[in-house]
DNA sequence: ATGACCGATTGCATCGGA
């Protein structure tokens, strides 16, 4: 099974690509983010035509997240819990029944952050951030005893090490490359999570975003953000990684590219 | 960080993004 995770910058300007990209990468179970829609506006039957079911949860002009599945879904979930005041559409989760048994899957859209200071202090964005890694962490904790494949699967805004950027001394500072931003998504792992590129791969300047300004891309100025968290039981099925960096050169590209896990699942 | 960015918005500039 071949599951995949995919900030597309707006679902509806990147229509094209995502359905190119569907018929050649032929993924399983397909997360999105940043699809930047309400929900009557999302493409649906552009999608659903390729053969996917389709679990979005949208707000107007900003974020959003959808999850994309060839097998119906079991039972799905809008919204991270843990503040019923949060309108921010940046977590959707869903199960889906794998070969063995209830796969859960969970699309991630993590707030920037920046800036990170405000006057003397930090920012409500950069608070934001931390406390939202904080809501993740405890979802994550309570899935656990669920003993199930569990794939957390998006856009963390994180770059877990130097290595995972084109300039560690520029990014110093960044909410994406802070100490506090790293506690808190190391905390995420050490409750028994597994960063799939960390175990399967780990080779330095394995981007998944390039900026669209200042000739990143040709330049690879990259950093690495996007990612899969597994859990025990997901982490003992993954085969393979792959991060789909031909995407990124295509007609009207995304930031982001694709990062795909293919699972015995 | 930013060569000459990109997307959404009741828009003709501003905001958010990383």
């Amino acid at each position: 099974m071949k599951i995949a995770t995919w900030n597309v910058n707006s679902i509806n300007a990147r229509l094209h690509a995502v359905t190119k990209w569907l018929k050649t990468a032929n993924p399983d179970i397909v997360c999105l983010q940043e699809t930047k829609t309400i929900d009557e506006a999302f493409p649906r039957e552009e999608i659903e035509s390729l053969g996917y079911n389709l679990a979005i949860h949208g707000q107007k002009s900003y974020n959003g997240v959808a999850i994309l599945s060839k097998r119906p879904f079991e039972e799905v979930i809008s919204g991270l819990p843990g503040d019923d005041n949060d309108e921010q559409a940046r977590y959707l989760e869903a199960v889906i029944m794998g070969d063995n048994g209830p796969v859960r899957v969970a699309t991630i859209y993590l707030p920037n952050g920046n800036p990170v200071i405000h006057g003397e202090a930090f920012s409500q964005k950069y608070l934001y951030k931390l406390t939202w890694m904080a809501r993740l962490k405890a979802r994550a904790q309570s899935l656990l005893p669920f003993e199930e494949p569990l794939i957390l699967a998006g856009d963390y805004n994180v770059i877990p090490e130097a290595k995972d950027t084109h300039d560690p001394i520029g990014w110093e500072g960044d909410a994406a490359f802070r100490p506090e931003t790293h506690k808190a998504f190391r905390e995420i792992l050490n409750l028994g999570f597994t960063e799939a590129f960390e175990m399967l791969d780990g080779r330095a300047e394995q981007y998944t975003f390039w900026d669209y300004q200042g000739g990143a891309w040709p330049r690879n100025k990259g950093i690495r953000i996007d990612h899969l968290v597994l859990s025990p039981q997901a982490a003992d099925r993954i085969r393979g990684l792959t991060i789909d960096r031909d995407v990124r050169e295509g007609v009207k590209p995304s930031d982001h590219v694709p990062v795909i896990g293919v699972f015995d699942l």
